[in-house]
DNA sequence: ACGGGGGATTAAAACGTTCCGCTAACGGGG
DNA sequence: CCCCGTTAGCGGAACGTTTTAATCCCCCGT
């Protein structure tokens, strides 16, 4: 418990906390006789500086705030890699909030960001809900959305294009000979789900077929036991020639209901994943898929949020917008 | 950028700071009325305290930080989980760091940490070096380890029995019939694959056998890709009857590979893989699999570390050792 | 009517750092 | 040898909160 401070180490080095502190923030600043004296007696003296006290002075912090839906889905597992590597990289501190999909507990993770006084925020937001973002703001807290599109023009967003995912997956089954499509879908209230499915129905518009008969079968959550249970609808509604899934853990229990059921896959239906996860490659079947780059939304977010942090002056906002991959294997032949 | 500070409520309230503090802090010191007074300043000027300087008052802030190995293995991610539940229900925010098993990585996040004031830190360390954890706790941050026994008495630990769950697993594979064994596993650095060998070999030598036989294939990394490459080589060399994996990725590798060769599984050779993690149920020919109570390590160290810190009096330091749990599947019959 | 007790509130001193304005010292050109 | 420019280092105020000790005020008991 031997709280050593500045100014200890100040006094062991024979200078005054003033230098010490120029040693710590602006090295050059410093002679190097000095410098030498004051680095020996931080190390003698195990000292570490007291981020608060600095932050309370400095007035900005160190730290950035990361708010994510769902900490157990790989596809945000693989954001936050991203965005820790870069913030590590930038001696930046990262504080995780994991909302669950719930408005009030991102409402709370934001309230302690807030009293964090985090230097920025980057979040994938529960809803549309954008007053609370705009709270934040005036709070003098950068907010950058993350897969995500942006609300407002002086604000930076990356996000991947999910329309256009969903008519390059429905376009690829369609190429393969396909004549009908069925849409496995999570809630229709999150906005991915909504768009891959008008990327869906334009993909089938363009084959000349009518996007109303798209068979849309909703699931309560992304999971993959709940892509088992509508894959089990499937079969029992009647079998379309292929299926596209929002996310790869429903397309993954699709997969294992069809194989159970005694369906070839791809030969009897074909079967296409989004996002890509590491699991869909690792699957018996390897399953098609739509990649985003995923751990690059984390980094390019990072680095976008920490620029607008430390070059207000000549940052310009940017709403970029990624295009997804197809990837095709064995599931699509 | 309107920073308002507790001085403004108290004159827009008509109090002294020392009272919006009482207020914030021990609302029962302060009279109902003024109380309701600071309150509706409060709301009306949209005050949000300033974190760090209470930090730096108060002496110890409400965080504490994480470092886990992989964030984007689903072990880690549900034990972050669990953390994140707990710390938030307290009101405590959680600072992240991936150590991504560089020790470098892990001592540059320990130092933010400290840096932070941090109340305690969660670890689940990279490898077998306590000093820098005792350097910590010299600093006055409390250390609760994760997935990992404890190192000293006066510490807290949360882990579970890996030579247990080795035992238990290969024990399940000779019961089913099997007579060779052969163990796939990650870096022999790494302790947890070590002593789930040690535990294979207990049960070798309980059912008569030699444990010398159990054939050894150490992965470099421990990854389905890994596991796949594992299954070649275990093909290529003459197959056992069985298989046990250090985790699921390595296994969802190795059966992906076997059922491209043709092997039968479980009937030619029964598999088993560790962690359970949901993808081990949804693999096309499920699983088995030692089950671990992931989620609720991250609770439970994470509740242990808030105790240690809000009660340093009355806590009683433990070393929690949960044993494994194990889940039969499709792959094992 | 007076003194005292106790609850509510205040004033002021920290906490450890940063940063600004100053002084002192030094060296080179005139 | 003086003056000026430059650079190193110092002193001290300020950041926003918490907390302790002190003050105020009201009310009760005698």
């Amino acid at each position: 418990m031997a709280m050593v401070s500045i100014k200890d180490v100040a006094a062991h080095a024979g200078v005054s906390p003033g230098t010490v502190s120029n040693v710590l923030n602006r090295p050059g600043k410093v002679a190097p006789a000095t410098r030498e004296r004051v680095e020996a007696a931080i190390n003698e003296l195990g000292f570490v500086r007291h981020g608060s006290a600095s932050t309370l002075r400095a007035g900005h912090s160190r730290t950035i705030g990361l708010s994510v839906i769902d900490i157990g889905n790989p596809f945000f597992t693989e954001v936050a890699a991203g965005v820790e590597d870069v913030a590590s990289e930038l001696g930046y501190a990262v504080i995780l909030g994991n909302s669950a999909g719930s408005q009030d507990k991102e409402d709370r993770n934001l309230r302690v960001l807030a009293e964090h006084r985090v230097r920025g925020v980057l979040i994938t937001p529960s809803g549309e809900d954008t007053a609370r973002l705009d709270r934040l703001r005036e709070h003098g807290i950068s907010v950058v959305l993350v897969d995500h599109p942006a609300h407002r023009p002086d604000q930076c967003a990356v996000a991947v294009d999910d329309v256009a995912g969903g008519r390059a997956a429905v376009a690829h089954l369609l190429a393969r000979g396909a004549r009908s499509v069925a849409y496995v879908t999570g809630p229709l209230s999150i906005r991915q789900c909504v768009e891959r499915r008008q990327g869906a129905e334009d993909a089938m518009r363009a084959a000349g077929l009518d996007p109303g008969e798209l068979k849309v079968a909703e699931a309560t959550t992304m999971t993959a036991r709940a892509g088992e249970k509508a894959g089990g609808d499937l079969i029992a509604g009647g079998l379309p020639e292929a299926v596209f899934c929002a996310n790869d853990l429903l397309a993954l229990g699709v997969l294992r209901a069809l194989l159970r059921a005694g369906v070839r896959v791809p030969e009897d239906v074909a079967l296409m994943g989004y996002d890509d996860i590491d699991f869909a490659a690792a699957s018996t079947i390897s399953l098609s898929s739509m990649r985003q780059p995923t751990y690059q939304l984390g980094r390019i977010a990072t680095e976008l949020l920490l620029d607008e942090c430390d070059n207000p002056e000549t940052h310009a906002h940017q709403h970029i917008m990624f295009q997804p991959e197809l990837v095709a294997r064995e599931s699509t032949q």
